[in-house]
DNA sequence: TCAATAATTCAAGAGTCGTTGAGATAATGG
DNA sequence: CCATTATCTCAACGACTCTTGAATTATTGA
């Protein structure tokens, strides 16, 4: 992840509702939602609204889109979210692991390793 | 942190200058930069350019400032980043921990922990 | 006290962002 | 082919953001 692509996502999260759409389909996994129920689920958007959103976020790499019928669905880029943090991780870490360690604590805590931790 | 914490954090690092001062100040250490060495760093750019780019990073709780005789001394906030991070893990990981190893593997390999990992 | 240095505050202006509503495009079923 | 459903595109408007330059505040040393 280069500086340009970390300005665009950070932009792209650091609005409201597109935090919470972010958040939505990250939950909802890779079969997705589409456009239609998550405008629903956010406080009954309207569809010009939604889009402006969705395509805000699917140019940042954030969300990918499909066709399905009518419907288009949308679904989290898992792997754009794990790239920031890695960018933010690199950037905070030279030299100074105390920022590290309480973020890898959450982090080890959040994703609950099944038994017998692995380690990198 | 909360949402709106995280809001007002992300819109602060979706700004080119921004993003640079705050990876400035976190290499720079604790002992920080003043405000004129930080603005020397970003090409140059004018005192209240830097005032203005350094109170909203300070009003997002990224970096804080002290007062050392004529200069201002601005220093990363390294817990805000860390809860930053967090943030976006317990978000992203509810269920989908191939989100979070990848982000844990780029984790402690910036942050070489020394010999024995700690596991919390 | 005065001049110099370091940084902040303020107002103005250009540019960008988000919402709205109307209209266009795409897919389906009768 | 037509009506319906689902979504996108576009123009307009208000609100916010960033930069600039001038004026202001704070600290220091002569």
């Amino acid at each position: 992840m280069h500086e340009k692509q970390a300005l665009d996502a950070f932009a792209a999260l650091s609005q409201e509702t597109r935090l919470r759409i972010v958040r939505l389909l990250v939950t909802a996994g890779p079969e997705g939602m589409s456009a239609g129920a998550i405008g629903e689920a956010m406080d009954g958007a309207s569809s010009s609204r939604m889009s402006f959103h969705l395509s805000h976020l699917e140019q940042a790499g954030l969300v990918e889109s499909r066709r399905e019928g009518r419907s288009i669905i949308y679904s989290a880029v898992l792997t754009a979210l794990s790239s920031l943090v890695e960018f933010l991780m690199r950037d905070c870490c030279h030299g100074h692991p105390e920022v590290c360690n309480p973020a890898m604590a959450a982090l080890s805590s959040c994703c609950e390793p099944e038994k017998g931790a692995p380690h990198v």
